[in-house]
DNA sequence: ATTGGCAGTCTCGATCCGCGAGTGCTAACT
DNA sequence: AGTTAGCACTCGCGGATCGAGACTGCCAAT
């Protein structure tokens, strides 16, 4: 099972594998490879190279006397070396620009959008986190008066994306001083990522205690990663996935669909997509989550500007068209990223 | 199939058939009747019961030489007159009481834990509206200003629902000017609902032209019901669907997750849960949707106040403890109330 | 009105069988 | 040495068959 380098021939045969088995869903034999991909070639031939490529791990077949079926191995090394590069065809385009058309201009709206459109056209589940804001510019800073001595703190970042938490001072303070208060934060913190708030925290004197309560829980609040809800991940499209024959078993579902309604592990995975890397694609049990083993995940970064980026892609069964999805996962992360930019400003 | 009135013995019968259908599954017949629920009469006697109940449509038979299965009629009478109620269990209430322990203090987060909690101890797909804002009161507005023309309108009602809106004016104004006006709107407006500042709007010169382009867009942007998100009802819990053997069938199971992820059609069937009623119980066919033709919905509200409400329920199939899921959801229900109550101050 | 008895109905699961698709091997051929 | 035709063999799948079991409906007796 070791790195074995493919000749030529057995390239285009692995591939021609690959082709057929994406459409049809069933495993493809010798005849059929013959007649439709290699007419110079016959099965006998085609079975040798069969055997080889089996022997090799990068085809399998089901049973004995079935035709062969790709592995994990043999669709990484078609997406590594084999696969086409495609594009999205004018229609794909047209219902994603058509989709965006009707989004709302805030950042949540954009990405339920994104999550939504892409989930329609690779015809999968689509995942988008929230944009990591640790490195985001804040833009304005609220103070409102709750009751007593508790305080709203709204914060504005970058692409208008709003938090707010919750704050108990220690005397009760008015709404005019809250507001003073809000006024010279404004002009304090406006245009500074909460790294630098933070590094400028201890330049406040000891007397300046409540500033620096508020500022401690501003930082805290852009840290966490969550916004206002709970759930990280974004997903849209679990309706595709039924139409899959791979998931007429309802227990496969019931695994991924776990993974899907509680998020933490999901966000541990997409944390981890490299953002300089154009389209990552995880295949199978390349995945860590057992959940996962009969899925592949093709995933890519968006970005609202230089500081402020997620992850978004789809997850689908391994039999899947990559190069159709990874064209189309690539177009809809990049409109995403033409329309968060000027939210920004 | 008109309204017969069932005398006492046929009703004990069509609830033990339920009781019995609704834990096992399985077609009950005559013979287990009498074994588990009727010793002192024989399975011929309840046989002839039974054909009573198929004739006037509260029983069917798959098949004939199987036994019988409620009709969406019995369960109907079932869940009018028969119904013993029931209350959460200790250990029930204990898990909802340590689920909201954790959830954040934002209305958002809590309707979430909601959600989430409700599909866990129903074990079916729970459903959360997000708050009806159109008679809340405003707490709080600040205005934002981005490139050039652009205001960003940041709005906090009761609750600390922040609402958010991007308004273009029609002349250049500086932070210095929209805070000001933000601190005059704010005296203005606090405290007040959408409708009572619909009616004060024409009270204004045509001189305070800006003011009145901002108070119309804050209007529009309470009723308009959906948040910063587009998706209109919150649901948890797919994954419990999955276990009960009627989804065995992936078609069904399509139908219904189409009806979820888009949500407004959805939507409107629980904007139509009357505030007075209790809890609404919608069973099978009752329903419009024909996605909805093999589910039962159990519906209630909560409230934030008096003014600020949303609806709370499950959807799971018509085979279902409503006893249990009942007392169940008006316990989150309750819970929830309780937990959105204070935050309105 | 209730009940025991009984014949009749229908589903479900197991078993069996034959078809067809596809393979691996061998021997012949280029 | 690589390629190919031929062939025997394997195995899954779908359909047909069949018997067991579960219930029923009906009838006559209580």
């Amino acid at each position: 099972m070791e790195a074995t380098p493919l000749d030529e021939r057995k390239q285009q045969i692995l591939k021609a594998v690959i082709s057929d088995y994406t459409v049809t869903g069933v495993p493809v034999g010798s005849q059929v490879l013959a007649a439709k991909y290699f007419i110079a070639l016959s099965s006998a031939t085609i079975r040798n190279e069969l055997a080889d490529l089996v022997g090799t791990g990068y085809l399998q077949q089901p049973h004995t006397s079935a035709g062969r079926v790709p592995t994990d191995r043999g669709y990484r090394y078609f997406v590594d070396f084999l696969m086409d590069p495609e594009a999205a065809s004018p229609t794909v385009r047209r219902t994603v620009k058509q989709a965006f058309e009707t989004a709302p201009r805030s950042v949540e709206g954009i990405l339920e959008k994104a999550a939504m459109v892409l989930a329609q056209i690779t015809e999968n589940v689509s995942l988008v986190t929230a944009p990591e804001t640790s490195e985001a510019r804040i833009k304005h800073i609220d103070l409102v008066s709750l009751e007593s001595q508790s305080v709203l703190i709204i914060l504005v970042l970058e692409g208008n994306l709003i938090k707010q938490t919750v704050i108990r001072l220690d005397r009760a303070t008015s709404q005019d001083d809250l507001s003073r208060m809000a006024a010279m934060l404004n002009r304090k913190v406006k245009g500074q990522t909460a790294d630098e708030l933070l590094s400028r925290l201890s330049q406040l004197g000891p007397d300046r205690d409540e500033q620096r309560q508020i500022l401690e829980r501003v930082i805290e609040s852009i840290s966490t990663h969550q916004a206002q809800r709970q759930s990280v991940v974004l997903h849209d499209g679990v309706r595709n996935l039924l139409r899959h024959p791979e998931f007429v078993e309802v227990n496969r579902l019931e695994e991924l669909l776990e993974l899907l309604e509680q998020g933490a592990q999901l966000a541990g995975i997409l944390q981890q997509v490299a953002f300089d890397k154009d389209v990552e694609i995880i295949i199978g049990r390349e995945n860590t989550s057992s959940g996962l083993r009969e899925c592949s995940l093709v995933l890519t970064t968006y970005k609202m500007d230089e500081r402020v980026r997620g992850t978004i892609g789809v997850i689908g069964p391994t039999r899947m068209h990559y190069g159709q999805v990874v064209a189309r996962v690539r177009l809809v992360s990049q409109a995403t990223s033409e329309l968060l930019g000027p939210l920004g400003n």
